[in-house]
DNA sequence: GGGGCTTTTTACCAAATGGTAAATGGTTTC
DNA sequence: GAAACCATTTACCATTTGGTAAAAAGCCCC
């Protein structure tokens, strides 16, 4: 990956990205619809590159989104509290997606949710004024903005649908099944949390698997 | 409300509209960006209403979706069988939303769920063929029905999310708090469904609550 | 490698929920 | 109005999950 750390330990590091690890995100947004050269290239003069240490946040309650982020290395979570005053894990990213609270930030809106990193992360990150510059200059960007929008709300809620209704040990696989590989990445209290039972229930039933 | 009952108690009685019902559906659709008089004229005259008895499929699990709708008066849910072979109502739409499989309407592709009248319903549908012309003829109407789109998966998401992490208490009196009136419209079993509990423990809960 | 810290597991019991079955209540049909 | 039907509640007990606390395992730092 990219040899960008972080001289002080800080998380607010911008730096001109590099060439070859913007091909993964090239590759996904081409997913969604034809741009040319021309096109991704003005994309990619936009993207900066944001590096973030473990436990640090993307975004925050009660603060304005500032960018949209593309995740190139590392694992997000999305979390709020709760009216018990319970942290609740809401969702995971993991690379290769992008990771915005995108309705507040569209609006500039104070957000509601935490996004954390999980692990030290690397993102591509637009600002808002980019994002729109982006809107207003690329032929089709719109529509593949949309597209991508609504792949990952789709996705969103195909992955929390088996939470509610399943048991306890199902939706753990169901988990595994749909995240593999983040098992090892992710603490297994956020796995709890985003499961919907406490650390100790999941204990028991990666016991009972084995 | 509009006075046309199906003769024979069949389902697919389609009909030109009458006029004044469909102030709630232009009302709905200006939230989310202007058109003037001419468009909104070419979209309702694309519309056609559509009468569904109480318990008929708006569209069913393995046919392809043949309009969306919006739902000028009762009750709908969206269902489906998990591997249990268990009914799980996913969720319900009252009056004055838009109901659609939208992802597999947009594709034409065989769908995965059913969305059933829970009471008796009336529509207002729109064809493939009409709603791809209305976006094609109405400038701006894409942007809109984006718009639309995406409020309406980010209410799904919304609403769901107490459904994993609170306890079943709670989720009831959360659904109670999001659907007012929807409480005696819809039988308890299809709310315990959808809360992810059965049916014997909303019982109890609504004992307790008492 | 040892001390201190965090994460994960285990144990115990209380509370909540599920499953089966029956009773009650309400509605429709004739 | 009685019979038949469906929805809802209740009861009982088995199972699952939560809450508190402590033990074990893993990790980091020196």
């Amino acid at each position: 990956m990219i040899a960008v750390f972080l001289p002080n330990g800080k998380c607010n590091a911008l730096n001109k990205p590099e060439i070859w690890p913007m091909e993964a995100f090239i590759n996904y947004i081409l997913q969604f619809g034809n741009l040319n050269k021309q096109q991704t290239d003005f994309i990619l003069s936009k993207a900066k590159t944001l590096e973030l240490p473990k436990e640090e946040y993307f975004s925050e309650a009660g603060k304005i989104p500032r960018y949209v982020g593309f995740l190139l290395e590392g694992v997000v979570r999305f979390c709020y509290y709760n009216n018990k005053g319970e942290e609740i894990t809401h969702s995971f990213i993991d690379e290769n997606n992008f990771v915005s609270d995108q309705q507040r930030f569209e609006a500039q809106m104070v957000a509601s949710e935490y996004i954390q990193a999980v692990t030290h992360c690397q993102f591509l990150v637009f600002s808002k004024k980019d994002w729109d510059e982006m809107g207003n200059t690329v032929l089709g960007w719109k529509d593949i903005e949309h597209l991508i929008l609504k792949n990952c709300l789709l996705k969103t809620i195909e992955r929390r649908s088996p939470l509610v209704s399943e048991d306890a040990t199902t939706r753990y696989l169901s988990f595994i099944g749909q995240f593999p590989g983040l098992l090892n990445r992710v603490p297994l209290s956020h796995i709890a949390s985003y499961l919907g039972i406490t650390q100790q229930s999941l204990s028991r039933i990666r016991k009972n698997i084995r």
